[in-house]
DNA sequence: GGCCCCCCTG
DNA sequence: CAGGGGGGCC
């Protein structure tokens, strides 16, 4: 196939730097893919694989990457469903009374968690995501629907399908090691 | 079987 | 976050 994969150093096309390849995930692979959910919270393998240039993928770190997301995804519905109840709890009436910025409070929380050194500036369309996770949340609270052993399963349902498309520059190793220097 | 997702746990 | 288990889908 012309895939030596035993060469460490081969050119990036795009930055005609030398890449140094790797099986194993490093702590820059996964603060970067934190600021990749900003983005997605559902990627496919496939799309991660190309998102992930220097990584020499198999079965184990793909599975690890993509297990990654499953946190991240888990973390992301845990406080959605935490800040939703709270609303609820504060005696909110409707979901449209739900706003959500970029100075809200449940922002801030998952900002600390996917972008602590703020290395990204967070896209509006992910406001959005939040807030509309927030208000199916406190819809499906307020109608009891969570006396359903799985009815988060139609709320995970709508958000998959917000997902945007994941910058092009995120390719970028050079990109990706700059994130190493910004602590 | 293999892949993916969620749940629960530590 | 990683491990392990369960269930769904091709």
């Amino acid at each position: 196939m012309g895939n030596d994969n035993g060469v460490d150093d081969q050119l990036d096309a795009v930055t005609s730097v030398s890449v140094h390849y790797t099986s194993t995930l490093s702590s820059l692979h996964l603060r970067k893919a934190k600021l990749m959910f900003f983005f997605s919270r559902y990627p496919s393998s496939t799309i991660l694989r190309n998102y992930f240039p220097d990584v020499k993928f198999n079965k184990a770190n793909t599975a690890q990457l993509v297990k990654w997301f499953s946190n991240f995804r888990e973390f992301f519905y845990i406080q959605m469903e935490k800040f939703a109840r709270q609303h609820l709890a504060e005696g909110m009436r409707s979901a449209d009374d739900i706003l959500v910025d970029c100075d809200s409070e449940i922002f801030r929380a998952l900002n600390s968690h996917y972008n602590r050194n703020n290395q990204l500036e967070i896209p509006a369309s992910f406001c959005f995501v939040i807030q509309a996770t927030l208000r199916e949340f406190f819809k499906a609270i307020q109608d009891n629907k969570d006396m359903d052993p799985s009815w988060k399963k139609a709320i995970y349902k709508i958000i998959a399908r917000m997902d945007d498309q994941i910058p092009e520059y995120f390719k970028s190793v050079q990109w990706m090691e700059s994130l190493e220097t910004n602590i």
